[in-house]
DNA sequence: TATAATCCTGATTATAATAGTAGAGTATAC
DNA sequence: GTATACTCTACTATTATAATCAGGATTATA
């Protein structure tokens, strides 16, 4: 599993809608979240239109449009928006059908290796929500505000 | 954390070198190893080199030479070698000093859940050795054995 | 209904990582 | 000395990633 960039922006896009989102959801807009996370205009909107084809947030067209979540943060996973976003740990090798490595004896020894760090990883994230991120996130914003006064 | 070709070439070969790692090691070719690998040669030669340079494997030149393990297969683990070929889990924007993302609040939300999946990681690799890889193997091929009876 | 603010679509470019190639050089056994 | 192996440096091709650009479609509101 690796995270680039764009699935970083992904990550922190989900969050800054999951900041947004109250009972009545008002949209986000493209600019001001871009913005707010210092990423380009039109890299974002790239991003956030995958994220919509992947079901994770909602847009609404026209003069007060904008992004919002498709859900609450409560019911996004990391794990969802990862596996949605990230690629596998294993090499292509491991994985393709017409797989050029691995062959005869050495087909399954790692294998095994790596399906078990999946498993562990899946766990990990499976079991983090974006609604736990923002509890994290405040906890953080305290503790700052004590240094500060 | 990602597995390259070159990294999956690069434990295929420590795995090799295991395989004909006896008492008394004999060296073993190059050639030998990409052909038994179906690896390009030149670019096994530049795997070796690096893993020569990480302590992993030493070499013998001239007529009677090739590589050979630089310890007992049972004192090198999955995880000495992933660490040395393989990237981290996140993505350049957590990990660098003068990161690019990461601001102000958004800073180390996610980075604690990657560094869980890394210690996660570590846990599973650092506990299988190259011994271990072996027994599997060994395994593996006496359940192939009964098949082709 | 005009219009301004927004999302949407596709193509294009720039940069870096990865994978692989080439060839001259150096040590060693016989 | 010579054949055979590793050693080293540089290069090229391909792919992935990151970002940009230009225009088109939609829609709330004045």
């Amino acid at each position: 599993m690796r995270i680039t960039y764009k699935g970083d922006y992904a990550l922190k896009a989900i969050l800054d809608l999951a900041i947004h989102y109250y009972d009545k959801p008002v949209p986000v807009r493209i600019q001001h979240m871009a913005g707010r996370l210092d990423i380009p205009i039109k890299f974002l909107e790239q991003v956030l239109l995958e994220l919509k084809k992947g079901g994770f947030v909602e847009s609404r067209r026209g003069k007060v449009g904008g992004y919002l979540l498709a859900r609450p943060p409560s019911k996004i996973s990391l794990g969802q928006v990862v596996r949605f976003i990230a690629s596998p740990v294993e090499p292509i090798a491991c994985v393709e059908d017409g797989y050029k490595g691995c062959r005869d004896i050495y087909k399954c020894v790692f294998r095994d290796v790596w399906q078990r760090v999946s498993a562990a990883t899946m766990r990990i994230i499976d079991g983090v929500t974006f609604s736990d991120l923002l509890e994290s996130l405040n906890r953080k914003d305290k503790e700052q505000m004590v240094y500060q006064i």
